[in-house]
DNA sequence: GAGCGCCGATACCTCCGATGTATCGGCCCA
DNA sequence: TGGGCCGATACATCGGAGGTATCGGCGCTC
C-alpha cells in the first residue's frame, strides 16, 4: 500500500478510535508527516483527499481540524458523488426517492411542530399562482427538505438532500414541457401540507408517493 | 479558492460534460498539470482525493484512468463515510435500513430467478443449525445482499450495502447477548425465502421489516 | 515459427527545500 | 482603552531529483 493511503488509513484510525475528536486540531504538517513517517507532500495528499469529504477542515494560516463528524455533513460528499452520475440512472436514483421521502413524510406528520407548518404554508403562499419554473423547483426543493427535517433522522434528512440533486433536472425539465406540471405540484403542496396539519401519516405518506411517482412516471414514459 | 479545488472542480467537470469518459486515461501528470496551470504536486493532491471516492482509478507505471463510475463503485465510498459516525447514530441508519430493504424485497418478489432463490436457499442450508455468531452474521449480510440485487436498481443496492456496515458490530453484540436471536434469524431468513418464492410482494415486505425492526427494537432497548 | 525472458521507455511515487500567503495574537501608539 | 501594525505560525504552491512498477518490443531459445 502506498505511504499516502497508509496515513488516510492511520488519520481514519485516530479519528475512529477517538485518539482524535470533533473539532480537534491536527498537529502541523510537519510534525504530523514525521510523526506517520512520510513527506509533507505526500501527508498533504492525504489530508486533502479526507478534506474532500468532509473529514478534515483545513484553514490556511490557522491549522488542520476533526470536522463535527456530522452526519449531515458527511453525506453531504454523497452529493458531490453523485453528481458524476449519467441521466440513465436518474431514474434508479428516483426510484429511492420514492420510498424514502413518503416514509419521511410519514415520520414527519406525528412529530412536526406548529412552527415548521406554519413556515411551510408561509413558503407556499409566497410563491404566488404564476411561478416561473426555477422557482417552483428550488420552492419544492426547499418544500420537502423543511418536512424531512422534521422526521427526526438526520441521516434519513441528508441521504434525501443528497439524492434530490440528481432529478431536479428532470424536474425542471418536467416543468417546462409539461403543461399541468406546475399547478398539479402546487396541488399536492398542499395536500401534503394539510395532512402533516392533521397529523395524518398515512395520508401524508399517500400524498408524497403521489407526488414523487407522478414526476417518475412522467420520467420513465419520456426516456 | 485554491488551485487545487479548481483542478477537481475541473476534473469533475471534464468528466461530467463527457470530455472524459469511463475508462477513458487522462493525460500524464506532467501534461495535465501543465494544462491546468499548477504543478504537479498540487494536481497530485487532487487527483489523489477523486481516486480516494473512485471517482479516478490511479495505476503506477501505466497510468490514471476514469472508473466505471458505476453507482455500486462510486457508493462504495459511502462506507468509508459511514465508518467515521459514532455508535449513537446507528440507530439512525438503522432506522433509514428499515425503510429500504423491506421495499427492496418486495420489489425483489416479483422479479427474483430460480437460480438466486435456490442460491439462497443453499446458502441458508450451508449455515447448519448452530452457526458461530460471526458465521450467522456474515450469512445475514450476504442473504440480504443477494435479494436487494435482485430488486433491480443498483442505487439501491449500493445504499444499503453501505448502510449494513455499520449495524453490522450492533448485530454481532445482539447475537453474543441474546440467546434466541440466532433462531430466530434463522427463521426469519427462511420466512423471506418463502415469501419471495411464492412472489408474494407484500408477505416479503413485511417479513423484512420484522427482521429489521427486531434489532433495532432490542438495540434501542439496549442503548 | 512459437514461446519466454530481458530491457528500455513510460508514468506514477516519494521526497526535499524554498518561497508565497492567510491568520492570529501580542505590542505599540494615539 | 481602542485600534492598527507586525512578527510568528501554519498551510499553499512550486520545481526538481531519484525511485519503482508496468508495459511492450526485441532477441534468444527450443
Amino acid at each position: 500500500m502506498a505511504v499516502t493511503d497508509e496515513a488516510i488509513e492511520k488519520i481514519k484510525g485516530m479519528i475512529v478510535s477517538g485518539a482524535l475528536r470533533p473539532g480537534d486540531r491536527l498537529p502541523k504538517e510537519s510534525e504530523l508527516a514525521a510523526d506517520l513517517g512520510l513527506s509533507r507532500n505526500s501527508l498533504r495528499e492525504a489530508v486533502r483527499a479526507l478534506s474532500l469529504i468532509r473529514i478534515l477542515d483545513v484553514r490556511q494560516g490557522d491549522g488542520t481540524y476533526v470536522t463535527s463528524l456530522d452526519p449531515q455533513l458527511l453525506l453531504e460528499a454523497l452529493s458531490f458523488v453523485v453528481d458524476f452520475h449519467r441521466d440513465d440512472t436518474v431514474l434508479e436514483f428516483l426510484a429511492v426517492r420514492r420510498i424514502l421521502e413518503p416514509a419521511a413524510t410519514a415520520m414527519a406528520a406525528t412529530r412536526i411542530d406548529e412552527a415548521r407548518l406554519d413556515a411551510l404554508a408561509a413558503q407556499l403562499d409566497a410563491l404566488g399562482a404564476e411561478p416561473s419554473v426555477e422557482e417552483l423547483v428550488a420552492s419544492d426543493l426547499e418544500f420537502h427538505r423543511g418536512i424531512v427535517q422534521s422526521s427526526g433522522n438526520s441521516v434519513l434528512c441528508s441521504l434525501l438532500d443528497g439524492l434530490s440533486g440528481p432529478t431536479t433536472r428532470a424536474r425542471v425539465w418536467r416543468g417546462l414541457t409539461q403543461e399541468d406540471a406546475v399547478s398539479r405540484t402546487l396541488h399536492e403542496h398542499r395536500a401534503i401540507l394539510a395532512a402533516l396539519r392533521d397529523g395524518d401519516a398515512e395520508a401524508a405518506r399517500s400524498w408524497a408517493t403521489v407526488h414523487i411517482a407522478s414526476v417518475e412516471q412522467w420520467l420513465r414514459s419520456t426516456l
